[in-house]
RNA sequence: GGGGUAAUAGGGUAGCCUGGUCCAUCCUAGAGCGUUUGGGACGCUUUGACCGCAGUUCAAAUCUGCGUUACCCCA
């Protein structure tokens, strides 16, 4: 056994392997006095920025960003049906000015829909104004009763990126829904993290949207975790708000929309998906430090090393890297234990032995230790980089295919949703759905499933025996 | 939505049942000094806690109620 200083939970107790990293990584302090609100750790916060920046990068090729207030008065939030109904018992609202009463109660935004659209009725006229596709980086609000859970089920969404996109007619708003969608894969694919997208039922969509798209990952306990939607929301909202534009022919028509969001689960994916028993393991791309570098100092020759290590510390920032020296005065162990913790990729050691041999000790996160000339060292580290990368996408999608299974019985379907997600033929009847999640106590999460490892794409429904059923996706969820 | 358990230094804990022994135990962490440094160093000195509000009592970390927070289980 470790000694306390050092033992994480094995992942394998997931849950409180989770809640014991994210303080003992510097990713969140969960001790604020508030349920639900939690504090970003400056490491943590770097590892949003750079995930966010990432995503940032993504959007900026074809939308723009923008911020809209957090305040909504209530006669617009209260304008969309089936919108209120969704959110009305997880509004935070604002009811006073200092101690006066206000006219009109404000909503914290839950998300910013009722914000937005609005002003889009303002400023769309004719069809030469669309589209539209602006997106905004924003904490939202919602009072969750639930069990809440840092960065997975927050009262405050720190993170919300939420698009809002308007288009002439509902084919090029569904063509967004799919561009959308290879933009989050895209972004998936560069943090490691392999997705399920699928189509959510009808029961399950978001309120107010014609259909939800959702991307999901499954998490190390086999439960999934939502970690995108994307929203074709049709006339609804536009038919609700008044936003028209003049058609070609001067004819007034009502606008087609889309919406699409990624939170700060993308970070509780990034962590859950890529930790091990050592602590996290961040992906070099989005890793605030990519490199350490632990100078190993013995009396006689401190100066000596300390001035390789300087000068290695500029050599690799000039090559672009993210690197940090760990001068303190702690033994290198140790050193080596807190910077696993924190996922760092890379560790380089640079001690009186690489000094007369002329080499660097390079060891990844993952424990490959090489020793690698000091001459070759920015070759070296490119591949080094680069077989990291490959091993985090090969173990994440390992991970997704051991905990995804085809089931054609329904006395198989109990056992396989109880480790990971089970994929289904569904007739797309309501009562047999229900049948299945009573089975499984679990979820339909989807049809219209979008995951190379599936293949067969119909089949005779699990419950009801119907051919020409789809394939869809059972699971517990988070 | 329903139930359960808990809250003592920055983190983890003992003490609580049976009130007084407690200006609260131990581990870890923090600060200072010195010796060390290729996988969690050692010595000396030192800082630091009974969740909040009410109640019972001569006396509360300990008993009761409410609140807050956290975790677990079931739907």
């Amino acid at each position: 056994m470790e000694e306390d200083t050092g033992s994480l939970p094995q992942k394998n107790a997931f849950s409180e392997w989770y809640n014991e990293i994210l303080w003992r990584a510097d990713i969140m302090d969960v001790r604020y006095p508030v349920k639900g609100l939690y504090v970003w750790y400056p490491y943590g916060f770097g590892i949003r920025k750079r995930v966010y920046g990432i995503l940032r990068d993504l959007l900026d090729r074809d939308h723009e960003e923008t911020l809209f207030p957090l305040l909504i008065p209530e006669n617009e939030f209260m304008k969309e049906a089936e919108h209120i109904k969704g959110f009305e018992e997880e509004v935070y609202w604002v009811t006073h000015g200092g101690t006066t009463p206000l006219d009109v109660k404000l909503a914290l935004r839950p998300t910013s829909e009722t914000a937005i659209y609005p002003m889009y009725a303002l400023w769309i006229r004719s069809h030469a104004d669309l589209p539209i596709k602006l997106y905004q980086i924003v904490n939202t609000f919602r009072y969750e009763t639930k069990h809440t859970r840092p960065l997975i089920r927050l009262r405050e969404i720190t993170s919300f990126k939420e698009a809002h996109t308007v288009h002439a007619t509902w084919e090029e708003a569904e063509e967004q829904v799919r561009e959308a969608l290879a933009r989050y894969r895209e972004f998936y694919d560069l943090l490691c993290i392999p997705v399920l997208i699928s189509r959510r039922p009808d029961w399950d969509k978001f309120p107010g949207a014609d259909y939800t798209m959702a991307v999901d990952t499954i998490m190390p306990d086999g439960k999934t975790l939502q970690i995108g939607t994307v929203h074709h929301l049709g006339d609804h909202f536009s038919r609700t708000f008044s936003m028209t534009y003049e058609d070609a022919n001067g004819e007034q028509q009502f606008c087609q929309q889309t919406c699409y969001g990624i939170s700060e689960r993308s970070i509780a994916a990034l962590i859950s998906m890529h930790g091990d028993d050592a602590g996290l393991f961040i992906p070099p791309a989005v890793a605030p430090v990519q490199i350490i570098i632990v100078p190993i100092l013995v009396k006689k020759r401190t100066d000596e090393v300390m001035a390789a290590v300087a000068a290695l510390q500029e050599e690799l920032q000039c090559a672009g890297y993210r690197v940090r020296t760990d001068s303190r005065d702690m033994r290198p162990g140790a050193k080596y234990y807190y910077w696993e913790m924190r996922g760092v990729p890379i560790r380089i050691e640079l001690g009186p032995r690489d000094l007369d041999a002329g080499t660097v000790t390079v060891v990844t996160r993952r424990g490959e230790k090489s020793q690698v000339m000091r001459s070759d060292l920015n070759t070296s580290l490119a591949a080094i980089v680069e077989g990291i990368k490959e091993d985090l996408q090969r173990t994440a999608a390992e991970h997704i295919k051991n905990h995804l299974f085809f089931v054609d019985d329904v006395s198989g379907l109990p056992d396989a949703v109880g480790c990971g997600v089970a994929a289904v033929f569904w007739c797309g009847d309501r009562g047999c759905a229900d049948r299945i999640e009573e089975i499984t106590s679990a979820s339909v999460l989807g049809t219209d499933v979008g995951y190379e490892g599936i293949v067969v794409q119909e089949g005779d429904c699990i419950i009801c025996g119907k051919p020409h059923s789809v394939v869809t996706l059972v699971g517990r969820s988070y």
